[in-house]
Formats: structure tokens, sequence, C-alpha cells
DNA sequence: GTCTATAAATAGATAGAC
DNA sequence: GTCTATCTATTTATAGAC
């Protein structure tokens, strides 16, 4: 019994790590289950034992995302604002150089096309950013601008197709946060 | 001759109008050209006569979006930063309650999934905002500062499930807004 | 240039064997 | 719980009549 249960545990958490992701790099609609499933070395008919829609897993592909993305690890945490922003103002995390990056930037617009359970999980994961902004802010007003400097600042830093126009914006945001005044 | 020119062009134009709505509001993925067609008064077959592919279409409809977007309009020009902001950053834009909400805000994380044409246009369109901006900043640096702050802010007051959250955001964002020092 | 009809491919979800 | 097979629906794009 006890195999059994942590054999399903371990293809449920195999299929959200590849959802995780894939969804964060490529979006909702981009990403088939037939894609996730087999990056999860499973087949599609497998899926519906553990997620009772491609949207479930959308919406639990993104806390799981949250949790494995680089800043939600409890080693390394920054210090300050600054250490922050040039920890998640980067070019390498804007090029998705890294296995994980955050779903906060790189799903922002993809998240308002979709249903209540999706929503709700993104607005969790983006107060917990702001928590740990506020940590670093002289107020909560200043830990939200920092927070959307930073989370807006790479994802329209994304979009752009001329990279050294998109350098420039990631410097600006960088530059524009705000410390816990001395 | 005339007549027929004149013709096509208003067929194009309502095509390039229904799209940079629909685009705007539920993003690419969302939207097909049939969508796009029926709201223009048109079938499917015709679409192929104006436009290569659905890309295309989509990036002469966010220039479309931007043309079409209450803040590129001469009229009404807000006449400092906190002017903009106030226009800008709003439930209502954000709730597109508006006929033509900023495709920069509505499609942001929708664009780094298309292919180059479509990122330049984006990329172009933000430049002209961030121009914009820059008459009512202290310097480039702080221009593309605040342009993060209003279109970043919109877009992830946009995401949350929580209204109040997203209120308290736009608040947030507009008393960021750095004017030209006096 | 616009229409109807259709090709060709893809994706979400379900059924039933093992 | 996982597999193969399939249903059903949707979508991009093209062909050909008018």
């Amino acid at each position: 019994m006890a195999w059994q249960k942590n054999h399903k545990g371990q293809s449920k958490d195999k299929i959200l790590q590849s959802a995780a992701m894939l969804f964060t790099h490529h979006g909702f609609d981009k990403v088939s289950i037939d894609h996730v499933m087999q990056k999860a070395e499973l087949t599609r008919g497998a899926f519906y034992s553990h997620f009772s829609s491609k949207s479930d897993l959308y919406a639990q592909a993104i806390t799981k995302a949250a949790q494995s993305s680089r800043l939600s690890k409890v080693t390394n945490k920054p210090q300050s604002i600054e250490e922050f922003g040039k920890y998640y103002l980067t070019s390498q995390h804007r090029d998705a150089q890294c296995q994980q990056p955050c779903p906060l930037a790189f799903l922002v617009s993809d998240i308002s096309q979709q249903n209540k359970q999706v929503t709700k999980t993104y607005t969790k994961v983006f107060n917990h950013f702001v928590i740990e902004a506020e940590k670093h802010s002289k107020d909560r007003e200043q830990a939200l601008q920092n927070a959307v400097l930073m989370i807006g600042g790479l994802a329209i830093s994304r979009a752009l197709e001329d990279k050294k126009f998109g350098d420039e914006l990631l410097q600006a945001c960088q530059a524009g946060l705000a410390p816990v005044s001395q």
C-alpha cells in the first residue's frame, strides 16, 4: 500500500515538474497534455488519474513552479532589495537560461484568461513575493512598487525583440528598486 | 479603381479593428481567425486576401490597437506623469471596460511566444510609450521605470483574483511614478 | 475580393484492456 | 495506475465557384 501510494505520488510529482517547466516557458495554450506526459515519460491516458483537467494541472503547476524557482529556496536568500534585484533582473533569467524561471513574470498576461482556480493560485504566489519584498522595503507600498519593477520589468524585457533595449530596461529597474531607508 | 481599392481598404481595416480588440482582450491563442472574420462581418475564406497568416494579422493588430488606444490620441494628452498614471492605472482600464485597452500590458507575456515580426512590433510600440514617458520624466532611466510601473502594474493587477488587492497595487504604482523634478 | 467547401493537423477528454 | 485506441471538436490554411 505504501509503495503504491508512493508510486502514484512520484508519477504525479513528475507530471507537475514537467508541467511547471513547460508552462512557464511556453504558456498555457502552447503546451499540450501530450507534451507534458511525454516529458514525464508517461502517456496521455494516464493523465486523468492525477488531474481533472488541463486547467487543474495549470493551477497546480504554477505553485510547483514557484516552489522550484530559485527564489523560493531557503538557501541564498537575498539580504537586501538590491541583492534581490541583481538576482532576479538578469538577462539569464529573462532568456530562461535557468531551469525554472519565475512564473509571475513569464505568465502574467496568460493568467487573466484562465479560471478562478488559476487566478487564485497566481494571487497567492504573488502575495508571497510581496511579503518577501516587504522585508527589504520601507513599507508595503514600496514593496508593491518593488515587486512591480521586478516582475513587470522582467516580463516586458522578455517581450522585446531588441536585447540591448531589454538589458537597458533591466538595468533601469534595478536602479529603481528602493531599499529600506537607513 | 478607386472604389475597389477603397473597398478593399475598408475590409482590411474592419478586420484589423476586430482583431485589435479581440486579441488585446483574449490573447493570441484564444482568438481564431473565424472569430475575427465574424466580428468583421466577413467569412473565413476572405481572410487570406488581406493577410498571409494569423501571425501576420497579430502583428498588424498590435499596431492598430496601439493607435486606437486612447493613450495614442492627440487630444487629452496628459500633461504630467501623475496625470498619465491616473489615466492609465485605473480599474476600468484593467477590467477592460473601455473598447481598446493597452496591448503593451494586456499581451506582454503573450508576445515572447511569437515570431520576430510580432516582437518587433511590440518593441516599436513600447518604444513610443517610453518616448512619451520621457517627456514627463527626469531622464531616460526614470522614464523606463515609470513605463514599467504603469504597464507592469496594470498587467499584474489584471492577473490577480482579488480585486481589492489589484486596486491596492494600482494605487501603489500611481504613488511610485516619479515626476520631473521641479 | 468574397463566398462555400474541405483538406489536414492537433488537442482535450473518454473507454476499456491489462 | 498505466497503457492503446478513439471520439469529438476546433483550427489553420487552401481550392475553386462566382
